[in-house]
DNA sequence: TACTGATAATCAGCATGCTGAGCAATATCG
DNA sequence: CGATATTGCTCAGCATGCTGATTATCAGTA
């Protein structure tokens, strides 16, 4: 029997544990209410205005499924707006609304400061590293998620 | 706005998805219904036959409230008894059973080779690399969530 | 045009994982 | 001993995140 702390999809678990963790405590404290997944969400759509929800799950690794109550909150708080999509009915297009790009301004000191706590044991170097093993890892193993990473398809 | 690749919560969130993505399909592929969470408890629960549920949290940096379910499928499922301990009638002993140690075994290739596949787009040295990184981040970042990892009490 | 397959979104159902609250039992201290 | 604090566990409620199914729509083709 392998140690826990041999084993990657533990460390993996661990790490993703810490990362929302400290992500939530440094939105609280700078006075929003707003998850992870949310906010990637948000600032992908201020990105793409327009895109529909899948193109959307693509872009930040969702499943499909689960976009559609992480929409439906966003909407819920009055950061986007979801209607339907003149070219196809069965798409709907998201924007982001004012309100949306106040709050995405508004937190983004914590979001960064989030960034940096959750790799506060390790030097500038060893966080680079980390970072670039992970999107490594993450490349090779890309289509194995039933929510993998794509491009946005272009115009 | 910061990419994506260069937020490490992003980076936290897609490994940990495709590592239990990756688990769950070895694991099916050999047979077996079990989550990462319930193997990792089942694993403990060996090494430590009459761990309380709280130990058993900090063992494996739980949420003390996930537990209750995690280990109730397990009950449920046959491989775990959970008992009342004589020694202090709120907590409640956890005991393997044979079903649960035939489990254990028969499984044990199939979660070997989902740590091997997560990690097959590195080298040997950089698998080695991004274990030993995480693990030193996950040190210096245990108090920050709600369940921290905790040294099992002697005696 | 009718048929067939693919696609966008949603839904039901299940399993983490968290917050905060509550209950029962134990430990501690005046 | 008795009041208080702490601990082990459970629960309600919410938000991911998945599987698999369904519905509506679109696209391609016979």
């Amino acid at each position: 029997m392998r140690d826990n702390n041999e084993m990657p999809g533990h460390l993996a678990r661990r790490f993703q544990q810490i990362a929302v963790a400290v992500f939530l405590a440094e939105v609280e404290e700078a006075g929003f209410d707003l998850t992870p997944v949310q906010y990637a969400a948000l600032a992908a759509i201020k990105m793409n205005p327009g895109i529909d929800q899948v193109t959307l799950a693509g872009l930040i690794a969702y499943d499909r499924t689960t976009i559609t109550g992480v929409v439906d909150r966003l909407v819920q708080k009055g950061l986007l707006v979801r209607h339907a999509s003149p070219r196809d009915r069965r798409a709907r297009e998201l924007q982001i609304t004012e309100a949306g790009k106040r709050t995405l301004r508004a937190i983004t000191p914590a979001v960064e400061a989030a960034q940096h706590t959750m790799l506060r044991g390790l030097t500038e170097k060893e966080g680079a590293e980390l970072m670039r093993l992970l999107r490594k890892a993450i490349t090779a193993g890309n289509e194995l998620s039933r929510a993998p990473l794509r491009e946005a398809r272009l115009g």
